[in-house]
DNA sequence: ATATATTTTTAGCTATATCTAAATAAATTT
DNA sequence: AAATTTATTTAGATATAGCTAAAAATATAT
């Protein structure tokens, strides 16, 4: 059974809010993030729930079936493919790709995601540190690395910090270095290992080696 | 004015049947190319009328517009750039790049066709000879060479022939390499400029000099 | 436990794009 | 010129995907 556009992007939806298919999403939720309206989320949970990649209680809210799951892991696959094709080869930025990604991904050809994947060379993150699901629906654990560990150049995505004192949280806060902020290493001071960081692709930030330290990322 | 994708592909269409906008279009001719009912190209004719892109007159078939020819030529621009990056890029053959390039073309992203057709360079034409619209329409006239004129690996079409006699063309016929042809010369002989050529990727064909010099193609 | 508020669903409508069957216009035969 | 054939359009369906307004179910507060 095939999906629509408008289906696969339902489904996507709920896989986000369902936190890769742990939790229930309701339809006020699913509504919001479709920035469409409940009547019309009722609808499409029904068709949804009929083509079973959701099971689907009334008034219960909905979860993602087994099928399902490796239906929206497929459209985030393509997804992010396309985002790296359009980065890397196409010197579109960031902010630039997910809207034109967003019909990309719709594109139904097998053969030409195949391609694509061995044209970028099996790219295992999208631009934005967001790890590629394989062909078989596998997510590659992503490696956290701390700051301090990172090489000259390298990008990569705030997921994680060791110390969660409130004086440290306040402290990143305030410096702009939050919780999914996507960082690159600009220099490294040898001599007393702090560190330059570009964050956002727009404020450049000097750290010591034990804040450094205490901050872990994935790399792209 | 915005078209939809069904619109984008009526409008080719007719694009396509009018022999670029030069003769007028019937109702069943559409219908045969777009694979549908009369009745349904009907209702999509008087939709694309309102929107001032055919001339249409009931019972009397169509004429595209001005504005019609150029957005035709935008779509026709896109799936041909498509084309190239398909066979360039993602080693897709000849045969296999339709389909595909037929959902891409109605990306909507004018930045992303600036950007791809940068990428390969900004190609004349595409992997099967037609020439690529440029980005206000403009078509570049076809250089036509004879093929004892082309080098060896050159690949193109065949497009005319000089000697229009009934006994070449029956010739021609007879060894497959018909107008429309798609050629690649595989190799040239100094002592008496005899040429082995492909033939639609799978035929090979010697042929001499003054057979060569009297067949028309536009190069790749 | 009853009343109120929130969430969700249903009913009925719109628009796009298709279809079949019937009606009508144009072209062709006789 | 009338009859027939062909081409085209209209009328009335269906399916998808959205909407608003009203109804119904669930959750919360008094």
């Amino acid at each position: 059974m095939t999906l629509t556009t408008a289906e696969e992007n339902y489904l996507k939806a709920i896989y986000h809010l369902s936190d890769g298919g742990t939790k229930s999403v309701s339809t006020n939720d699913v509504a919001a993030e479709m920035k469409t309206k409940p009547a019309s989320v009722s609808d499409m949970l029904r068709k949804l729930g009929d083509k079973e990649v959701i099971e689907y209680r009334k008034y219960y809210g909905v979860n993602i079936t087994e099928d399902g799951k490796k239906r929206a892991l497929q459209t985030i696959r393509k997804h992010r493919l396309w985002e790296v094709f359009l980065v890397d080869k196409l010197q579109f930025s960031w902010d630039e790709v997910h809207e034109v990604a967003e019909e990309l991904e719709h594109i139904q050809s097998p053969l030409l995601i195949q391609r694509l994947d061995e044209f970028l060379n099996y790219p295992k993150f999208d631009p934005h540190g967001d790890p590629i699901p394989d062909e078989f629906g596998d997510v590659r654990a992503r490696p956290r690395v701390a700051l301090n560990e990172m090489e000259v150049n390298q990008a990569g995505q705030i997921v994680a910090v060791k110390d969660s004192s409130a004086a440290f949280l306040k402290y990143l806060d305030k410096v702009g270095a939050y919780i999914g902020a996507r960082i690159k290493i600009l220099d490294k001071v040898e001599f007393d290992g702090s560190m330059e960081i570009l964050v956002d692709q727009k404020k450049t930030l000097f750290m010591s080696k034990d804040v450094a330290a205490n901050i872990l990322a994935i790399q792209s």
